[in-house]
DNA sequence: CGAGTATTCAACTATCTACTTGAATACGGC
DNA sequence: GCCGTATTCAAGTAGATAGTTGAATACTCG
């Protein structure tokens, strides 16, 4: 059975394995983690190495992996450098891995609760749900992402309340409406934790089923800076 | 910077590796090849592996690669072993790999180019247009796929003819009716080499933009085989 | 211009991956 | 039960990959 005989053949080959290329560069969970983060908006190397827990030089060289196979792309303001996704397409891919892990990977459960805890006693909201009700004034919705992730775009009405600043904001929210809170995505764990102790001090709370990524994907308002043009560089 | 410290983090590490293998499974050219091929439906391994142009044991390793990862499932008849799909979400998951390789990846159009030959002079239909007319009677949908993939499933109405066979058939097509040929999906060469032929030889054709599991999972009419229940063994 | 900060580059190592080869296993038909 | 065919297993090798460390580059600010 020899190889490398046809054009053809070959070509094929090449072909596939430019398409395999996309799948590699998203086969390492530390680049994954990256695409998460990323999907949330633009963030500069040392803000992303902080998240993912790894050295700066790792953390750069994981982004340039990511740069060439075009999955990202990266601007200069200063001395910083902020990268973000290249385009809708990749999120959606990113979303497609998750959708099949959660189907077909056998230990993902577990993985799941292990990172989020047990998530049954949690109240959830669809997209949908809180969007029909966002307007009619008795849902009070809270970004609990990094403070970064929530300028650099948010759901549209929705108040930037970290975790640290949860227990501050105690007093000032109101006990007569129901509180959502969204983070990253549905494998994220700031809004579960929002909502336990939210729960735990007798108020009304609940959790977006997705995250900001998803809302903008399916073209809900969105309050998002807007991307100074002219300073892109492609990959 | 320690790592491996708080169980937190150890634990989303690990949730994230996790979506990572499914990635990784998609990483390798031979793969990519095996689950654009089964996408059309179930094959046995020594099937695939001629398809793929690898050796027997090489495509067997590949495939339980792919097992244990979750994106196949496989069942035994007789002396056969048959591989398929687990799920609709790895086709979608495979599609989206497919569209970030072709917005973002820069040298893709070059390399399906040169698998694929000039297009530009090629008539291309979109699903919804073949569908609109294909119950007019205006309108032959030939499966140009191998057979076997035919008789896994296909298009509702169309009728098989390999590119071996399209040669004979050029006197019983007709000359007064639109030929559409499709075959695996957008980067599938045996649509475009049927639509040259036939057009050297004065017949009207056309190719389907994109291919049968694509139509399947659009929701329009096809005529499959029956999946045997009671035989699978799920991952 | 010089100091300070953000990022990238380069060299190195331990581990993993794709493919090969040859043998082992599993089933169907006689 | 034995033979032929389909598939899997096991061992080996060349090449790739993730992460480390320390130095180099690129920009800002005073």
């Amino acid at each position: 059975m020899s190889r490398h005989e046809t054009s053809g053949h070959e070509a094929k080959r090449e072909l596939f394995d430019a398409f395999a290329s996309v799948a590699k560069v998203l086969s390492s969970g530390r680049r994954a983690e990256i695409v998460d983060i990323l999907a949330q908006g633009e963030r500069p190397v040392d803000d992303i190495s902080r998240e993912i827990d790894q050295t700066i030089a790792n953390t750069s060289q994981h982004l340039q992996q990511l740069l060439r196979a075009g999955l990202v792309k990266s601007r200069r303001d200063g001395t910083r450098i902020y990268y973000s996704l290249s385009g809708t397409a990749v999120s959606r891919l990113w979303a497609a891995v998750r959708d099949v892990a959660a189907e077909h990977v056998a230990k993902l459960d577990e993985l799941a609760t292990s990172y989020l805890g047990d998530r049954s006693a949690l109240t959830t909201m669809t997209r949908t749900e809180v969007y029909e009700r966002i307007g009619s004034g008795d849902l009070v919705v809270i970004d609990v992402r990094p403070e970064a992730e929530f300028r650099a775009g948010h759901i549209a009405g929705a108040t930037s309340v970290t975790l640290k600043e949860l227990e501050k904001w105690l007093d000032e929210l109101p006990n007569d409406r129901l509180i959502v809170a969204y983070c990253r995505g549905p494998y994220c764990v700031f809004a579960d934790n929002a909502v336990r102790t939210l729960s735990r001090h007798g108020f009304k709370a609940a959790r977006l089923e997705e995250g900001y990524p998803e809302w903008k994907e399916a073209g809900l308002p969105v309050e998002a800076k807007t991307d100074l043009p002219g300073h892109d560089r492609a990959s």
